[in-house]
DNA sequence: CTGAAAGCGCTTACAG
DNA sequence: CTGAAAGCGCTTACAG
C-alpha cells in the first residue's frame, strides 16, 4: 500500500487544463457558463484522480456544512436509535447528513462533543442532554448554532424541544390500573441524582395521578434507584404490611428487571402482580402474558425534531421557543 | 436571539494585544516559551469571547483530525450500537472521538456518508458494510484512510476485518440440536439477494454442519427471507410431510419473529419445536422457556476493531492486513 | 519570549 | 465562457 498524496483542486486544474475556479465551478454544479468540452474534461480528471474535494477547505469559505450533529444521551436506548433512523431520514430529504455522537450517560464527554460540533462548524444540533450545566449547551447559543432537546430538558436553557407528555403517561399507567381496582401500586424508576427530565416528571405524575385517582399515596411504594437495585427492593416490597398489587415500570430498562424477577419468583401476573411499563418494548407481545406499555409516538417526536431543527436552520426567522409535549398511547395487553 | 459574529483567532489577538501566532501556541498547549503573564491573558480573552477554534481552518494544516468515523449498516441492530459503545470507549483513551453514520441498509446512503467521512478527512473509518460495490471503499484505500470492517466483508478489498466465526455458530446450532436427537432442522434466516456475509456464512455452515452430523441435507428446510414472510414460510413447513422439530434462528431479527409464531399458534417449546438462536438477546431469559443462544463476543470484537483501527492511524508499518474470526459461545437454556 | 509571513485547499466576485 | 486574486481561520518554521 503506497501512501499516495492527496489529490486537489489544483491538480485536478493542472490535468485538465484550466483554472482552479472552472473545477470549482464544476464542483458546485454551476455549468451554465461551461462549454460541455472543458465539463467533460474535468469530469474524466476527476474520476480519474478519484478526486474528493476537501470539505474542511470548503466549509472555510462557505459557512453552512450542510451536516447537522446528533448528540444522544446513550446511544444503547432503543428510543434514540429511533429518533436517530428517522430524523436522519428527513434530513436526507433536505440533502442533509447527520453525524452521531454518544455522549454514553457522561457529561464530560458530551461537553467535549459539543465542542467538538461546533469546531466543525455542523448547522444544528439535535440533543439528548445528559448534563445539567446550562453553561455548556449556552456555547452553542452563544454562536447561534440551532438546538433542538429531545427527552429531556435543561434548567436554564431555553429552546425547541420534544418529549413526552410524562405526567399523561403516568396518569394513564396509574387511572387505568385504578380503574382495575388496583389501590397500592408501586412505581419503579432509575435514579434522579441530578435531574433527569423523564424519571422526574413521571414520579411527579404519579403522585398527582394517585390522588386525582383519590388513591392513597405511599411514599415507600417509589422507588427511585439504579438497575441492580430493583430485583432486592422489589422482593423487599413484597413483605410489606400491604404490599402492592400493580406495578408501574418507570422505562424500559425497569421493566426488565422487574420481570426477570416476577419470572424467577414465579409471581404469577397479573393475579399476584399487575404490571404496566413506560416505554414501548419489542418483547411485550411475546412475554407471558403480554405486557400492557405506554408507547411514546416515536415517529411524530421524531419528524417534529426533524423539522423544528430544519426550520431553525433554513430561515432566520425568529418564532418563539417551543416546548413539544407528546400524548402517551396505551397498549392494552394481558399483564393486568 | 442576536446572532453573534463568530469569534475567531484574530479578535482573540487583538483584545489580548498579542499576536495570532501567540494565541496558536496557547491553543496548542505549547506554553514552553510564553511568559505565564501572557498566558494567562489569553486564558482570560478566550473565556470572555467564549472563543472556540474552527477545527475546519486547523485541519487544512493538520492533517490529522483526531476523529473517526463508525459507519454502520443499520443503525436499530443491537449489535451496532454495543460496537460503537465499546469502540468509542478505546478511542477516547486516545484522545480521539467518533462520529456514527447510519447507511440505513441503503448502498446509496453508505456512499454518501464515505464520500462526507473522507471529505471532513477522518483518520480512520470502522464500517459495517452494507454495499457490494467494492468501488466505494476503494476510495478509502486509495485516500490511504485505515478502514476496518466488522460483520461483513466485501468481494475484492482487502483490509483488517473481524467477524464472527460465522461456520462455527451454526455449526455449534446443529451439532447440539443433533445430540438431542434431532434430524429435521430447518434453517431461518433473512434475504441474501445481494451477499451479506453472515447470512451466507451460517447457510453454509449448516449445510456442512449436517453433513458432519451426518444428518441428511433438506434444501426445503432453508429459508432465506424477508421479516415479513417468516411466519407464513413456518405456518408452511409445519405441514411439511416431516416436518422440522428443531429451528436455527439466522439473527435476532428472525428469532422475534419465529417466537411470535410460535406463540401466537400454541406450538410448545422445545417439546413440540426446539429453537436456537444465533445472537444473544436481551430477552433470551425472559420467554418461556428461555431461550438457548449463540453468542457473539461483542467485547472482545469492538476492542479487536478499536485496536486495529488505532494501529493503522498510528503507525505507518506495513503488517499484513488480518480477518480476524471470533468464536461464538453457546448459552445453554430451555429452548432445546 | 513573540510576531510577520506563507500556506493549507477551497470559493467567489470581478474582469475580460 | 474562463482565469487571477483575495480571503476563509488556522499553524508553523523562522527571524529577532
Amino acid at each position: 500500500m503506497n501512501v499516495k498524496k492527496k489529490i486537489t483542486i489544483s491538480d485536478v486544474a493542472e490535468k485538465a487544463g484550466v483554472s482552479k475556479s472552472t473545477v470549482s465551478q464544476y464542483i458546485n454544479q454551476r455549468y451554465k457558463y461551461m462549454s460541455s468540452e472543458t465539463k467533460e474534461r474535468i469530469e474524466r480528471v476527476i474520476n480519474e484522480l478519484n478526486f474528493r474535494p476537501n470539505d474542511n477547505a470548503r466549509n472555510l469559505k462557505v459557512k453552512k456544512t450542510k451536516v447537522v450533529g446528533i448528540l444522544v444521551a446513550n446511544i444503547l436506548h432503543t428510543l434514540s436509535t429511533e429518533i436517530i433512523q428517522i430524523v436522519e431520514d428527513r434530513l436526507q430529504h433536505n440533502g442533509m447528513k447527520a453525524f452521531v455522537c454518544n455522549s454514553a450517560d457522561d457529561p464530560e464527554k458530551e461537553k467535549e462533543y459539543i465542542d467538538l460540533l461546533i469546531a466543525k462548524q455542523v448547522d444544528g444540533i439535535i440533543i439528548f442532554p445528559v448534563g445539567n450545566d446550562y453553561t455548556v449547551y449556552n456555547y452553542l447559543i452563544n454562536y447561534s448554532i440551532p438546538i433542538v432537546f429531545v427527552d429531556r430538558l435543561v434548567d436554564g436553557i431555553t429552546t425547541d424541544s420534544v418529549l413526552l407528555d410524562n405526567h399523561a403517561a403516568s396518569f394513564l399507567a396509574v387511572s387505568t390500573l385504578a380503574e382495575k381496582g388496583h389501590e397500592n401500586i408501586a412505581f419503579f424508576t432509575l435514579p434522579i441524582d441530578f435531574p433527569v427530565t423523564p424519571r422526574i416528571e413521571r414520579i411527579d405524575g404519579y403522585k398527582k395521578a394517585m390522588a386525582a385517582c383519590q388513591l392513597k399515596l405511599r411514599e415507600e411504594l417509589i422507588f427511585s434507584i439504579s438497575k441492580d437495585k430493583i430485583q432486592d427492593a422489589l422482593q423487599n416490597c413484597l413483605h410489606f404490611n400491604k404490599p402492592p398489587t400493580a406495578i408501574i415500570a418507570g422505562n424500559d430498562l425497569v421493566l426488565l428487571q422487574i420481570l426477570k424477577y416476577l419470572k424467577k419468583n414465579n409471581v404469577s401476573v397479573p393475579e399476584k402482580m399487575a404490571v404496566i411499563g413506560i416505554d414501548n418494548v419489542l418483547y411485550a407481545d411475546l412475554y407471558e402474558p403480554s405486557i400492557t406499555t405506554i408507547a411514546q409516538p416515536i415517529q411524530q417526536m421524531g419528524l417534529k425534531a426533524a423539522e423544528l431543527l430544519l426550520d431553525r436552520i433554513k430561515n432566520e426567522s425568529q418564532h418563539p421557543f417551543i416546548t413539544y409535549r407528546f400524548a402517551p398511547e396505551i397498549v392494552e395487553r394481558n399483564s393486568i
